[in-house]
RNA sequence: GCGGGUUUCGCCAAGUGGUUAAGGCCCCGGAUUGUGGUUCCGGUAUACAUGGGUUCGAAUCCCAUAUCCCGCCCCA
């Protein structure tokens, strides 16, 4: 016996056992944007290496070590570590700037990142997300964070807290960042190692320092009028107020946080982050933004976009557990080929059927399909002798026999029944039998 | 990349220098050769993360490595 091999680190099997919930959460996907005019879209798992340094940014953290790349006939390979990049490729190769705007798509998925893996975080992960091209009116701000929302609800999780922020568009942010640097830069040295790492990368992240020497600092007065200060321009700061009155219109809660910078080089104006108070540390669920200028980045023509991704790993983390589905059906005997034959005949019905085939006894067999299935059909040597059926339902132990040949009527007939309630589904068989309907 | 913790069967777990290393769950079989989910009995024919070391003797003490978990950075 050869030593076992196992799961990577930061990678996870997701058993039969525990399948039901991510069921439960591509099936919502489906229904909720499909009702909203999204299209579902499924990119490669690698993609050249430069979409994402020239996509995502090559100054983050995420392209600078954390992505997963590879070599192959000299071409340059990445693991998406995030799929915004890759839709917003396919939308320029194939030419979806010529369909009529808004185009909406969403996908799920699995992403790679190289990191620590922690509560809520792995190296293999999976994200569910939408992107919306073509309108930069904040009417499509508003919808799609109306669609993260419903989504959520969908899923029962309807009370988590939104927070909001605006960028500003590139100019407006630049003037910001300067001004910030630049009354921060007596302090330098008083700064957490880092701090002093993020002052030229990222500037904006500082704000959200946890250490009380840098907390300090930032409480300064000088230092707050900047922060508070609004340096939006006119044409940012009115598409942000337009979003916040569509948002208050329709009854959304959500917080304006100043301090709520966003990753990714991409994001302009509107970001925002859909967070849970269960999660530990990695407390986001979804984040998102508006991305204007990305499709021109990538060599398509200047297009206004705004989506956002959901973690679903973190998703599960917070739903309850969802039961494993029971089979409809399970077949009883000692004849392999006829219970093979009957269970064909069943599935073909659309039932879940599965029938023995470690020749068990008939108690062990029962005992099984008590533990496995709503009923048992026994198709034992009195049955196959007398041309017949036992159908029992397993809940009630009552039990009914009918011919074998007219198996489709009877299935047709019941099969409404069957998924709803199982008792009234065999109480119904009875009624019909009852009133001469001939099975 | 940097901290702190964890590790005994498929799963949960008792055991802190001398034990055939408890027990429970799951699975399989029997009691019950065609009527289950309760109960009782039995089985899972080399389980102490790995490699070294200390000791007459190590799951137990020491060292190293790995693993997973939790946090930092960052992100979904």
């Amino acid at each position: 016996m050869g030593e076992i091999i196992r799961v990577q680190k930061g990678t996870k099997d997701i058993l039969p056992a525990d399948i039901a919930v991510w069921h439960k959460m591509e099936a919502s996907a489906l229904e909720i944007f499909t009702r909203a005019g999204y299209k579902e879209i499924r990119t490669p798992i690698f993609e050249a290496t430069e979409l994402f340094k020239r996509g995502v940014g090559d100054t983050t953290d995420i392209v600078n070590k954390e992505m997963y790349t590879f070599e192959k006939s000299e071409r340059s390979l990445t693991l998406r570590p995030e799929n915004t990049a890759g839709v917003v490729r396919s939308y320029i190769e194939n030419g979806m700037h010529r369909l009529s705007a808004p185009v909406k798509l969403w996908y799920k998925g699995a992403m790679f990142r190289y990191e620590r893996p922690q509560a809520g975080r792995q190296r293999q992960f999976h994200q569910v997300g939408v992107e919306m091209f073509g309108i930069e009116d904040p009417s499509a701000d508003a919808e799609i964070i109306l669609l993260a929302l419903n989504y959520l609800k969908k899923l029962g999780l309807p009370n988590l807290s939104v927070e909001l922020n605006t960028l500003g568009c590139s100019k407006c942010r630049k003037e910001f960042r300067a001004l910030l640097i630049e009354t921060l830069r007596p302090h330098y040295d008083k700064l957490c190692d880092d701090c002093k790492e993020r002052f030229e990368k990222n500037p904006l992240r500082l704000l959200d320092c946890k250490v009380e020497s840098c907390k300090a600092i930032f409480a300064l007065p000088e230092v707050q009028k900047v922060i508070q200060a609004d340096y939006t321009c006119p044409d940012c700061s009115l598409h942000f107020e337009q979003l916040k009155s569509y948002l208050d219109n329709v009854g959304i809660n959500y917080t304006v946080n100043k301090l709520l910078v966003r990753g990714l080089d991409y994001y302009n104006r509107t970001v925002f982050e859909i967070k849970s108070e269960n999660l530990g540390s990695q407390n986001a669920v979804c984040g998102g933004g508006r991305y204007d200028s990305l499709v021109e980045q990538l060599g398509g023509e200047n297009t206004p976009a705004i989506g956002w991704a959901m973690g679903m790993e973190r998703l599960a983390a917070l739903l309850s557990e969802e039961k494993e589905e029971k089979l409809d059906i399970y077949v009883i005997s000692n004849n392999k080929l006829e219970a093979l034959k009957l269970a064909e005949r069943l599935r073909a019905l659309n039932y879940s059927v599965e029938f023995d085939m470690a020749g068990k006894k008939f108690t062990k067999q029962l005992e099984k399909a008590a533990k496995t299935a709503y009923f048992a059909i026994i198709l034992g040597e009195d049955e196959l002798n007398g041309g017949y059926l036992t159908l029992k339902n397993l809940e009630t132990a009552a039990q009914i026999q009918f011919p074998l040949v007219n198996l489709a009527d009877f299935e047709t007939h019941t099969y409404k029944f069957i998924s709803t309630n199982s008792s009234e589904w065999l109480q119904s068989k009875l009624s019909m039998l009852s009133s001469g309907f001939v099975m």
